[in-house]
DNA sequence: CTCTTCAGTGAAACTTTTTTCACATGTATA
DNA sequence: TATACATGTGAAAAAAGTTTCACTGAAGAG
């Protein structure tokens, strides 16, 4: 698309601008054109990610709520990131930076590591930084969300992971839920689909986002449910989802013939695991922690200082 | 210094500027503060590198001027960056990363690797990323220019060095020239400067920079030389000079007493190095380029495009 | 205790950058 | 060939950011 040409030049602005301390019109005239185009240049820039900004800080960490809840659940760890500024990027961002520094201490050589999707995971993503580990595989722990087979939002996710972790993907390229449990099965019968599963159970790390019921979930846009059976979902007592599987406050299974016709990992399977990875984030969603906390479907919790308080709240009004 | 309160506002400033694209007005409001103040806070967050700016581009490379150089002089390597931006800074830090990209090509486990100081040499330790390796030594070429031992200049290369390459540094404290032969016999004797000079004999890498001849030369501003001993010096042919030992654009070592009174590694080791890697850049360095290459004390060269014209230039005419 | 000094602040003046607007150029389409 | 349409430009207007300046309050000196 961009031509050499075209970005050698927008190198030479962003240099001149941002190594050599240039005003744009200084820049103007030695490349003799306005200064409106140097500022647009500059933008492109940026937009075309060759100017990258990057605020460098420590990573902050809230001990003792961390350690309250690592307690309360029994979890193998649990890590909750300060609320610096109350803004849902920001703290996704803090938390993708855990979990990333935190998975690039436990991966080694030969691993399998499951994810899935979410709103959290692509911060995950974006934070890993390269780590030096052998034959990993990488699988995809359930469906895309569109229908149409192959969505670009996993996709992007499982790809951030193999060029990190210098690993092989297994992609799980069918729907989440289909209309029947028959349908189900036999998509699970194929032989790429039923390998990519098999390496999920055998994986030794999964990564996975926690869901909160509701009209706003992805799921019920992307239109994999009528409204009404939705409706009994929630009056069922469902409050979250891990990999499209959805629970009650108190971790059972909501709905077993629905959970049949999910394809990808079970929440049985994901019980097994030597880390099983969960990062959360926003208050709404403190219900669906503390059920899939309840679940133990989750070891190693990500969370951030709001939704970490409102969680133990919850608990001990249950008391 | 900083306290970490004020830090963390830094932070928290710096991420809703960069991440967010608040406004500092708003961000005024948000804090409490003038518009003012924020744009005083940004400015120390760039200042106390909470803040980077990075300007990322491939390195490029003119590769038939490299060829030519390598192909006339026998060298093992020669690159040559293009100069996109005319300015020494620019052209350093181009220079810098490539030197950098191929010392983390050729680095290998229990490496020795000898450096010196210099105008360019900064610029390699500033783009140096972090190298794995094990058990490297990092050996100081040559005494620091200050002659009241340890000069900050070489020591931060040395340390760059270091952190990059997870490395022992061997320091050399000690002034590069001095009064006269016993004493730097004497001072190479001593048990610590004598294991340094050992070790950047066995070193199998060596990078520096090539030093012009002339009065604005770091040497003679720092006193090492009276202005008619210089001139003689200039006089009796010298073009440049590597770890402060000079040579006449044929090679040749000027001033065999000098030379006896200079502390470092010598000339002739320089030519039995795996990898001896210069980095020269100005045009102006020309005529000590060329006398280095002949004097086969360079056999990888770093160079830039305008200086590497003028080398040709300058052997061509010489037919 | 008073005076001086100094770092830090906001308001306002100033500079720099971005956006708007009108126009030009080239390209695809009828 | 004419016509719509997108793309890119500079001049000027608008917005955003920086600096100056005068003032404040705290710390140290007399």
């Amino acid at each position: 698309m961009a031509g050499i040409d075209n970005d050698l030049q927008l190198v030479k602005i962003a240099r001149l601008y941002y190594e050599l301390g240039y005003k744009q019109e200084q820049i103007a005239q030695i490349e003799k054109i306005s200064k409106a185009t140097v500022s647009r240049l500059l933008d492109k820039a940026h937009k075309e990610g060759i100017v990258e900004v990057k605020v460098v800080y420590p990573q902050l960490e809230v001990h003792e709520l961390a350690e309250e809840i690592r307690e309360r659940f029994n979890l193998k760890k649990a890590c909750v990131v300060p609320v610096m500024i109350d803004h849902p990027d920001v703290i996704r961002d803090d938390l993708g930076r855990a979990v990333s520094n935190f998975l690039s201490e436990i991966i080694r050589d030969e691993d399998i590591i499951g994810v899935s999707w979410g709103t959290t995971l692509p911060f995950v993503v974006k934070n890993l930084s390269k780590i030096n580990a052998n034959n990993v595989i990488v699988t995809q722990l359930n469906g895309g969300v569109t229908k149409h087979y192959l969505s670009t939002q996993s996709a992007a996710i499982i790809e951030g992971f193999v060029n990190s972790l210098n690993a092989v993907p297994y992609m799980l390229p069918v729907p989440t839920i289909v209309d029947s449990v028959e349908l189900a099965t036999a998509i699970s019968a194929d032989s790429n689909v039923c390998k990519t599963l098999e390496l999920s159970q055998k994986a030794r790390i999964a990564v996975y986002g926690i869901g909160k019921a509701g009209f706003d979930s992805i799921l019920v846009q992307a239109g994999y449910f009528q409204k009404e059976e939705y409706e009994k979902l929630l009056q069922a007592g469902a409050v979250g989802d891990i990999c499209s599987r959805y629970f009650r406050i108190d971790g059972s299974i909501v709905d077993q013939e629905l959970n049949q016709r999910t394809v990808g990992i079970t929440l049985e399977e994901l019980r097994n695991k030597e880390y099983s990875i969960a990062v959360a984030n926003g208050e709404e969603k403190a219900k669906a922690v503390v059920g899939a906390l309840k679940g133990k479907y989750v070891n190693t919790l990500f969370i951030d200082e709001v939704t970490a308080k409102k969680c133990l709240e919850l608990i001990k009004s249950e008391e």
